[in-house]
DNA sequence: CCCCCCGCTTGATCCCGGTCAACCGGGGGA
DNA sequence: TCCCCCGGTTGACCGGGATCAAGCGGGGGG
């Protein structure tokens, strides 16, 4: 009953069942008794600084990581040195599924601002999921729809011009900064020109020339890495315009 | 003891643990006994006419398949209608992962030759899997695979030229091909131009030219759909050029 | 067996986006 | 406070690969 205060806190900081991000990380419709199993999953919590990398492709895979607040960028590096970045990550994503397959991380993650995550021993995810259907159930949906994040991003790449892709990045930030209570319309560019367009295939001065078209057809505001949409509409009407240039 | 020879023979066709290909698509190492509760994974088989679909996007998703054998592609259709290649699967390969985070398909897989496939209803897969520690292991390796494999075809879409990317194409088709018997370097492309270069992020052209390409340079010997391989290492340096071009 | 169609090849030209270069401006460190 | 550096913007030019077009050849169907 009366554990020391300390205990208590510290308890309470890591437990899913008090987490405002517990919708996005973990099944829904559970009942209380059915919360606190899950609050076995998370160890602990880790702070990573920005530009301070969480893993780095090629260490062993122990664990995955949920973002509680911050952001990330995930990068692959090829054999001759090539950097592509291949996913950015913001509260309430999952991180390191990568490295299941080959019990080594395969690609780096990268904070790009002070962030930090939950961090959720594999072994205790797996003996989890085996005792407790619905976690078992939401773990297979979240590896899917990781599959599916990249089928779409493949999409991307493989059949769009590059106005296309800028615009069908910017319609995804935004849906995701509104799921998270976050303004749709108005948000802050955590990862450089250069960064945006190594995940879109173009080089920066692409970028920053979309941008600014972008600008001059009054569909976003943007200055620096301060964005504001003004034509959530338009920009969908751009990343929809066929006339594939591949 | 005695069951119908009828019986017999269906049990023992759709058995895993009998399967030449059980290493490519269970955990290995498993006992006989073991093995034989995997035989309640597959429901039956069904067979794929070449230009059949085996689920289309969009369908309601219930099994997973293995490809027995055969040749399929997955493809993905955008909002206006431009279709992109997002794999190629051979025997031993699961299809339908996608399916699993939205309960429906979102892509849709098509066979490129008569092929047959193993029917795993996905409840069976979770019961089985809760019970069964090493298939559980072994499933969420082969999700998280495929997360790896869609983010290597980020980094070639997004990170090499042309002539990288095919390059890199005919160097994992060879080695895959190698990992099931068949011959490293002469085999038949079961795919046309026109989808090699929806894969690849570029038009059927690029595709033709560079296959002649690499033939004046002696890298390849390409006739229609035959292909053989006379510089596996010329193709691996081809793949590494550097000096990207995006 | 022959023919037709579809997939492939190859040439000519164009243009999107890469490359190279110069400059700017804001924020962090001394 | 000032300065420096790094990220961003913009211009000029170029080239890889797309586009348009014509011809070919092999395999499947009548």
């Amino acid at each position: 009953m009366t554990e020391p205060a300390l205990a208590t806190l510290t308890r309470l900081r890591t437990a899913c069942s008090q987490c405002n991000l517990r919708e996005l990380c973990l099944p829904v419709g559970l009942s209380a008794d059915e919360l606190q199993t899950l609050d076995n999953l998370v160890s602990t919590r880790r702070k990573v600084r920005r530009g301070d990398s969480l893993f780095y492709g090629g260490e062993p895979f122990s664990a995955l990581y949920a973002v509680r607040y911050g952001f990330f960028k995930s990068t692959l590096t090829s054999g001759d040195g090539r950097e592509q970045v291949t996913g950015f990550y913001m509260a309430g994503e999952l991180l390191g599924m990568d490295g299941i397959g080959g019990d080594r991380h395969t690609c780096t993650l990268t904070a790009l601002e002070d962030s930090e995550v939950c961090v959720m021993p594999f072994a205790r995810v797996e003996d989890l999921s085996r005792h407790f259907e619905p976690l078992q159930r939401h773990f297979h949906k979240v590896l899917s729809r990781e599959i599916v994040r990249d089928q779409g991003v493949m999409m991307l790449l493989g059949s769009m011009r590059a106005e296309e892709r800028l615009a069908a990045f910017l319609v995804n930030l935004s849906q995701r900064l509104t799921a998270r209570g976050f303004s749709a319309s108005e948000f802050v560019l955590r990862m450089t020109r250069d960064e945006i367009g190594s995940y879109l295939g173009m080089k920066l001065e692409t970028v920053s020339r979309l941008f600014s078209r972008f600008q001059e057809d009054n569909l976003i505001e943007v200055h620096q890495k301060h964005v504001r949409i003004l034509d959530i509409g338009g920009l969908k009407r751009v990343m929809a315009q066929a006339q594939s240039s591949t």
